[in-house]
DNA sequence: TTGAAAGCGCTAACAG
DNA sequence: CTGTTAGCGCTTTCAA
């Protein structure tokens, strides 16, 4: 037994035994380097060797390790895209978008899930995972400026969010405020006087998306001359379909009067809308309700949900556009100086009056 | 110059300047072994040096390389898992379900989309990618036998779905012929006597998801002595809210009169309930409608929909357990003779009477 | 057209 | 308690 065997056999552990490229290289007769120039596609070689090491990989069952591949080429063709939820519909059709651009343009996408709560969004991003792709986009919910910056990703990085970020990140925002005013706004104009907002918990977050939809409904009074009144407040559990639901219960034992409802996300006004017909209130005759973000679900409610596009489909497109220059800058080796500075790009929202308002 | 400096500069390519556990190593004055003793909260070790160490950690902006990391230990503490569409509320409930499990053992998950077609369906599957995770949940669609065994993975894999799969692997199915029967059980008894069926396209595969609903709502009509009419069989575009409501549009115009509809999904179903009021056809009194696989939205809809729980957070649970013991399997390096043979399970389906159906 | 060899950043065995 | 060292599987340069 020598040396080099019982080294192997340590440094083997508990590993699968994958087929690897020297083991391709041996059965065809060639080096590899060949297998490798054949695994990437290299035209210099000849057909016929590239044919037999081919079939050999077939033979054997061969397929590359992306680890070792990712870390002598140092590049996956992968970007990871961070969201707070799997399963809100929101992010669902955001990250479709995402996914559609990055393969369109020969990449793969993963999603991975930051959840709630600042201490897992933060360890979600510092996870270390994310540093292998060749780009990340995280949707930032909770994390501030220094954080992010502590996590000295080596790779670009595209912020999606609300909060203000550092001026070292490309960042696409919606216009939160802006939206919300449009929406209260709409509500005032056909007709209703006591709006209700059903917020969210935002936990003493004064720049959150859930404090600016505040503002914005805040600021849409004044607009008009209306007061605003805080009783009309509804804090919402979660910001799914059961927050929104028993929101409009607790409103109505409140025994305040409202004649409309600004709901800060869509699922929120849909579980809204639900808890109104259990009621026996009438949408929009009772109550004009308004919800934001636009998901398909609004579309097909009864009564359709009036809305506001947040720009969804349009901060997909320049968060593509954004990493895009970004991977390319990092491939040619564009010296840090010399990189584009950093933009931030602020999308604008728009109302689509449906059913539940007049 | 010497060579070596020569030979680091043309390895170093378009590389981004990253910290390495040399740099660190170097810095604190210890060994790069010390630095990785540290970084893995391996106890051996001065309080002093660990103090040291991490202090230049900070200092330095020193995060680990996860493809070095893989590579050399031969795992990732992650589990991937592949879903047909990122935005449909059924796999959205269905991965948060999965990455809770996940993160409560201690792992993350990944999520990466397979797209609809055969083709993009196998390209995802043999994505290199997968290779690196620890384990791997496939939800298959169209995937056949040959294919996926093909695929030569060499960690766990565990299948979801309705195909019929190599036996090689553990695979986690739902009852979608008993889970129909159900539902079209359900109509009759409420009195339905024409029931249409809301199918997808499954292009001649007769082993689908859609083909084993289609084949409940056959069986169910056998059951009552019923004779189902293929004119009630109305094909919808893709699977989504405007094909139900599309569907539903062209079963009235093709005058045939029916009093009950059964929908392969319930986003076709909201679909077709939003339909149905769009015709002015009222729910229950006038059409009865049932779905299946009770997403969230379905309880909230407006009437709130009657639909059968295929079993989705059960087979979640069946996924995470078996996954487990074959991560557990692997890492222990059980010889593949000596492994548990893999496991077939089917989930019980459970109807869900609600609005919809009186 | 092909091969030899270095080394990407890290972990783990073992020695000291 | 800490250091030395081999090597995970692959790509890339340069030489043949």
């Amino acid at each position: 037994l020598s040396t080099a065997d019982v080294t192997k056999r340590r440094q083997r552990r508990n590993r699968p035994p994958a087929v690897t490229i020297a083991d391709v290289a041996k059965a065809a007769s060639v080096s590899t380097a060949t297998v490798s120039n054949v695994i990437n596609g290299v035209p210099r070689m000849s057909a016929e060797t590239r044919e037999r090491v081919l079939k050999v990989m077939d033979d054997l069952g061969y397929w590359p390790n992306p680890a070792a591949r990712n870390l002598r080429a140092g590049r996956t063709d992968v970007v990871g895209l961070l969201v707070p939820e799997l399963d809100r519909p929101y992010f669902g059709r955001f990250a479709t978008a995402i996914a559609d651009g990055v393969e369109a343009r020969g990449r793969h996408l993963v999603l991975q899930r930051s959840g709630v709560g600042h201490e897992r969004e933060l360890a979600a991003a510092a996870f270390a995972q994310l540093r292998m792709y060749d780009a990340v986009i995280i949707t930032v919910v909770g994390l501030d400026a220094t954080e992010l910056e502590r996590l000295n990703f080596t790779t670009p990085v595209v912020l999606v969010g609300e909060r203000p970020v550092p001026r070292a990140f490309d960042h696409v925002m919606m216009d939160n405020v802006g939206g919300s005013r449009l929406a209260v706004d709409h509500l005032v104009r056909a007709g209703s006087q006591r709006i209700a907002f059903l917020r969210g918990d935002s936990r003493g977050d004064t720049q959150g998306m859930v404090a600016q939809r505040h503002r914005g409904w805040l600021e849409a009074h004044e607009d008009h001359g209306l007061t605003a009144d805080p009783g009309l407040v509804v804090p919402v559990e979660t910001l799914d379909l059961e927050g929104g639901r028993r929101a409009v219960q607790q409103l109505a034992r409140s025994a305040a009067t409202f004649d409309g409802i600004f709901a800060v996300t869509d699922l929120v006004a849909l579980g809204a809308l639900r808890g109104l017909t259990e009621l026996g209130m009438r949408v929009p005759d009772d109550v004009q309700v308004v919800g934001f973000d636009d998901i398909p679900e609004a579309r097909y409610s009864s009564p359709a949900l009036t809305t506001v596009d947040a720009g969804r489909d349009a901060i997909a497109r320049a968060v593509l556009e954004l990493l895009d220059a970004r991977i390319r800058e990092y491939a040619e080796g564009t010296k840090v100086a010399d990189r584009a500075p950093p933009r931030r790009l602020v999308m604008p929202t728009r109302l689509l009056p449906r059913e539940s308002t007049r």
